[in-house]
DNA sequence: TTCATCTGAGAAAAGGTTTTCTCAAACAAT
DNA sequence: ATTGTTTGAGAAAACCTTTTCTCAGATGAA
C-alpha cells in the first residue's frame, strides 16, 4: 500500500518557488511572501501554500537569494598551515561561530606562494563572500596576500595582521608568566628556560616575560637556553643545564610540549625525578604530547580555539555593519595542570 | 604626478559587466561575448572591451554566472575529524585536485551530530554544490549523514560509504603485509605484532595479513597483542612480550607510530637495542613522531595526500558526467624506511 | 450613492550573466 | 535591379528569488 502522504525525494531538477506557486495557484510573488513571513494574505492561503512547499520538499537557491541581497551567508577562511597544530583548533572554533549563523566556510590553503594566494582571494571575491579570516601557523609572519583594501572586511587570527586591521593572536607573555609564577608559587627557586629558534617572535617575547617574573620574585635568572621547537633539542639542553659549569635548575620552562617532552625525557635518563627534583612546564597544551608525556605534562594552553571563536564572532559583527576597533586583541592563555610540575615544595 | 594609466583599485561597488558595456559602448550581450571569446565581432570591437575590462578590473560575479549554467565551481568537504591526524592531510590532497581545477571547498565538520549534519548538507545543497566529500576519521565508521539519493555525485574517502557509493580507501593489508614482508627480506624470525583494539575494522585485517605472511615465510605465528592506540599500551605490551613465559622476539610491527614509540621506548629501558636487537616497524607514518623516536622510526605510510587527490579528481570527472564505476578502490601503502628497522641480519 | 480606506494578491523590476534570436547593413551573385 | 548570404551587434529570455508597486474588489462612513 503506497503511503502517498510522505514527503517524496526529488531526483531530477530542484523544485523551485515557480513550481510551489503552481502547484498551490498563487503567484509567485505571494508564495514568496507566504514562505518568509512577508506581505498581507489570509492565514488560509499562506498556511496552503507553506504546506505546499513541504510537500514538494521547495528549498530556496541561495545562489539566487544572494545574488538579491547581496550578501551570501559565505566567508572565506586563508590559511598556510595544512598539517598545522596551531591552525586546526584555530579553525574549528571559526567554523563554530560561523555555522551556528548559518554561515559556511570557504577553506583555502595557500601554503607560502603568493600567486595561490591572489588566486584564492579572487575566487573568494568572485564568489561573494561576506569576509575573509585570515589564519597561520605563526604570528610574526604574513600570508602571502594582500588583504588590504578590499570590498570585505578582514579578520586576521594568529597570524602577523596589516597595519589598522582588526586581530586576534595569543598572549604569550602572558602565557609565560603563568608559567614561571606558578613554579614561583610552588617554590622552585632555580628556573630555566629551553625554548625555540631566536627568529620567532614570540621567543623573545616569552623570554622578557620570564625574566621580569624571576626578577619580581627576587630569583637570579639564568641565560635561557635557544635551540629549535624539537624533542631533540630538549635532550641536548638537558646536558648543557647538567654540564656542573652552572647551579642545577629545579624547574625547566620549555618553549613547546615537545622540547618539555625531551627535556623530561632526558631528565629521566639521568636518574633525575620529575617533578621531584625538576619540575618541567610545557607550552601549546597539545594533547597528544603532553598526556603521553611520563609524568603528564603541564602545560600552557592558548586556547586557540576560543580565540578562533571571537575571531568569528567579529567577523559576523563586522559583516553586519557594526564597525570595529582596529587592533590587535591578545586573549590569554591558560595554565593546565598535570604532574610534572609537582606540588608546593615544604619550607 | 600621477600615473592615470595604472589600474585603479576599485573601493565601492563591484564593476559589473553592465559598465563596461556601457564604457565601451556596446551592449552587455556583446560585451560578454567579447570576453568569453564567443560570438563574431570585429578584433577591434573585442579588444576594445577587453582592454575596457581590464582597466575597470571587471570580474564577472560567479553568483550570476553559476545561477544559469546550474555548475557552481564548489565543492562540499564533510569530515568528521577536526583535529585529525588521518583528514588533514586527506583534505590537503582533495584541495589540491580541485583549487587547480579553479573548485573551491566548502570544509564542514558534522562532529558526530545527525542534526548538525543534515544541515550542512542542506546548506551545500542549497548553495549548489557540484559534488560533496565524506571523508572521516575512520575507515569503519559510517559519519552520522545520509548521502544517498543526492542531486548531486558523492565520493566517500577513507570513511565507510554507503554501498553502490564511489569510494577511496588505504589498502591495509597491503600495509601490514609490506612491513611483515620486509622484516622477512631482512631476515627477523620471530615477528611480534603490536596493536591496537579489537573494535577497529583494521586491527583484524592487518592481524591477517602479519598472520598470512609468517605463514608464507614458514614463521611461527604468535598471538597478537591487542590493546589500545596509545604509547602507554606500547610500553605495556612490552612488558609482556619479555614476560619470560614465550620466545623473545627479533622484531616488532606496531599497529601506529604511537604504540611504536611506546615499545621503542620501553626496549631501550630494558636495555635492548633497537634495531640491533629487535627490528620496530609503525603504521601511519606520523612524521612528528616518526622523526623524533630514538631511532628515528620506519613506518608504513597510507598515502593519504594521494588519496585525497584522487578522491577530488574523481568527484571532478563525475561532476563532468563521466560515470564511475561504484565501489571500493584501495589504494596502496608504501614503506617508510628509516633506522628502527635495521639492516639485512647476516646469515 | 459617493468617497475614502483597507485587503488580498498579482505584475514587474531587480540582481548579473549567458545565450538564442533577430535584424539592419553590407556584400556578392544573378 | 533583385535576391541571397554574410557580418556585426543588439534585444530579450533565462536562471530564481525578493520587494515594491499597482489594482480590483470589499468594506465603512457620510
Amino acid at each position: 500500500m503506497p503511503s502517498d502522504d510522505l514527503p517524496v525525494p526529488v531526483f531530477s531538477k530542484p523544485v523551485t518557488l515557480r513550481d510551489v506557486a503552481a502547484q498551490a495557484g498563487v503567484s509567485v510573488a505571494t508564495a514568496s511572501k507566504a514562505l518568509n513571513g512577508q506581505g498581507r494574505m489570509t492565514a488560509e492561503t499562506r498556511e496552503r501554500i507553506r504546506e505546499t512547499a513541504r510537500r514538494l520538499g521547495f528549498r530556496p537557491n541561495s545562489l539566487a537569494q544572494s545574488l538579491l541581497r547581496r550578501r551570501s551567508f559565505t566567508v572565506g577562511l586563508l590559511t598556510n598551515d595544512t598539517y598545522g597544530r596551531f591552525s586546526l583548533p584555530l579553525m574549528s572554533g571559526i567554523s563554530d561561530a560561523l555555522v551556528d549563523n548559518g554561515v559556511s566556510v570557504f577553506l583555502c590553503n595557500v601554503e607560502e606562494d603568493p600567486r595561490l594566494g591572489q588566486m584564492h582571494v579572487d575566487a573568494m571575491l568572485d564568489k561573494r563572500v561576506d569576509g575573509i579570516i585570515a589564519t597561520g601557523k605563526r604570528i610574526d609572519r604574513h600570508l602571502p596576500v594582500d588583504l588590504s583594501n578590499l570590498r570585505v572586511p578582514v579578520i586576521y587570527a594568529f597570524t602577523q595582521p596589516d597595519p589598522d586591521a582588526v586581530a586576534f593572536v595569543s598572549d604569550d607573555v602572558g602565557g609565560a608568566r603563568l608559567a614561571v609564577e606558578h613554579f614561583c608559587r610552588l617554590g622552585r627557586k632555580r628556573i630555566a628556560h629551553v625554548t625555540g629558534p631566536a627568529s620567532f617572535a614570540v621567543v623573545h617575547a616569552r623570554v622578557q616575560a620570564y625574566r621580569d617574573v624571576l626578577v619580581e620574585n627576587g630569583l637570579t635568572v639564568s641565560e635561557p637556553l635557544l635551540g629549535s621547537w624539537s624533542e631533540a633539542w630538549g635532550h641536548q639542553a638537558v646536558a648543557q643545564l647538567f654540564d656542573g659549569k652552572s647551579e642545577r635548575p629545579d624547574a625547566v620552562f620549555c618553549g613547546n610540549d615537545q622540547i618539555a617532552r625531551g627535556v623530561i625525557d632526558a631528565l629521566r635518563e639521568r636518574g633525575l625525578d620529575v617533578p621531584g627534583d625538576i619540575g618541567v612546564i610545557g607550552f601549546d597544551n597539545w594533547e597528544i604530547v603532553a598526556e603521553a608525556t611520563r609524568p603528564p605534562l603541564t602545560s600552557i594552553d592558548m586556547n586557540l580555539v576560543a580565540l578562533g571563536r571571537e575571531a568569528g564572532l567579529t567577523l559576523l559583527s563586522l559583516v553586519g555593519g557594526k564597525p570595529a576597533a582596529p587592533g590587535i586583541r591578545k586573549l590569554p592563555c591558560r595554565l593546565v595542570v598535570r604532574q610534572s610540575c609537582g606540588h608546593p615544595l615544604d619550607g
